[in-house]
DNA sequence: CCAAAAGTGTTGGCCCTACACCCATGG
DNA sequence: CCATGGGTGTAGGGCCAACACTTTTGG
């Protein structure tokens, strides 16, 4: 580890939490789930992205994992771990240090975070039950963040549609279990944020063979009823296994 | 934060680490830079990823930036980060942690690590000066290492080659000023570790328009001399602007 | 019968791969 | 003159994008 024998005096333990950046699609706009925070002598709501200092003896992305179970009740979420931001410049802001220390009833120094993203299909219904207290923003319409949050949900953006290049899977996370193609295409639509060609969405999701056909269609609709599909878990890990890749 | 309030008790400080692998070719083979570690009472050499808790004040970033330097002289290299090791497990052979209570000076309980990678174009001789406390390992000729730094330096590998896809700039990191088409040929082919096309590849080296040829060729060789090529970062800038991107 | 969405094929361009021979130089 | 590596072009296949009409259903 290099020189720090010499520098023992400046060797610290900072802080480490993580912060989940929880996407899905609400009215049609790629949207993150940002939770309320109290900040003391303010009428007005303030949001920031769900997180938590992790515990002794915790592996952060199980930290993530709780994170996300107790703010929306979902368990085992395939979540990636995609930076740490640990700038000492995060905690530069002395409104939000504040906030945090009453919150965490802690003197914070400097605080590291790991950042992590998910997809998920929890609509904003739902989210009512647990009280209020969470919110689906639009990405280009955040409202104030503290910290960087705002670059981590930056961040988080561009690096989910390299996530589904590498793994097509997750975009199933967010979708039923029983879906239309045209729910499919929108999924795609409304993260890469561009419009796409019906036919040629299609042959794309021909190409993907762990999407199957079921024997269901959709009833009730005042239009030619749609087909549902559903992804074939087993023969997408035959296809994506890394024993192939090689 | 969720629910520190309640777990205070559970709230710790784990030392941070950062981890720099930085690769190159040697002998044309992968290879990754390690440094020596003494272990008290074996007469082996024992080696390691350079690495080092970060300072108070200090961002991630610069002391992945500090380590290399300090390790090899080198600066402003282009360093990633590309993944942080927090697995409570990191430190569960007693012996790797003792070493490093010793090198320290301090208790360690528990060490996160925020893991970088760099290409780099050192040579093995320019490495001796520095005392033989240095080796280049090739990748798939790893020595014992202590913690999950193998672990570390495969995810690297992996993560090198989709790097330089989205990034193409940083192979130039790891040739000289002036190359020939050889040189950067075998510069893919080792970081991919497969063989390619000659023609095939001075067509797809034309289509880097900021590959620019010299008039300078080589001397002194006993075949046709080859012609030197140089990287335009003006050029590359213009082609690879996220403005371009959107 | 009409509104609304579902579903379906073909063509052209681009890019990538495979493949073999002549050129310049030093010894 | 020969050994060594430098340098070049073409043809075929796969992948992707653009593009318009018919089908089914409920109201």
């Amino acid at each position: 580890m290099g020189t720090q024998e010499q520098n023992q005096n400046q060797m610290f333990y900072p802080h480490v939490s993580v912060d989940c950046v929880l996407m899905g699609a609400v009215d049609d706009k790629l949207s993150v789930l940002l939770v309320e925070r109290q900040v003391a002598g303010s009428e007005e709501k303030h949001y920031k992205l769900p997180g938590s200092l992790i515990y002794e003896n915790e592996d952060p992305d199980q930290a993530a994992q709780r994170v996300l179970f107790e703010a929306t009740g979902l368990k085992r979420l395939a979540l990636k771990q995609f930076r740490c931001f640990g700038s000492p410049e995060r905690t530069k802001n002395k409104e939000d240090v504040q906030w945090l220390e009453n919150a965490a009833k802690l003197k914070i120094n400097r605080i590291l975070t790991i950042a992590y993203l998910a997809l998920c299909k929890m609509k904003k219904a739902e989210l009512k039950e647990k009280g209020d207290t969470l919110i689906w923003a639009p990405v280009d319409e955040l409202p104030h963040l503290p910290f960087d949050h705002r670059e981590i949900i930056d961040a988080a953006v561009s690096e989910i549609r390299s996530w589904i290049d590498a793994e097509p899977r997750i975009v199933f996370d967010y979708l039923p279990a029983k879906f239309t193609a045209y729910q499919l295409r929108r999924t795609f639509e409304v993260i890469y944020n561009k419009p796409m060609d019906v036919r040629n969405f299609h042959k794309r999701m021909n190409a993907m063979q762990y999407v199957v056909l079921t024997d269901e269609m959709e009833k009730g609709v005042s239009h030619r009823a749609a087909r549902y599909y559903r992804f074939d878990k087993v023969k997408y890990n035959k296809i994506h296994s890394k024993f192939n890749k090689i």
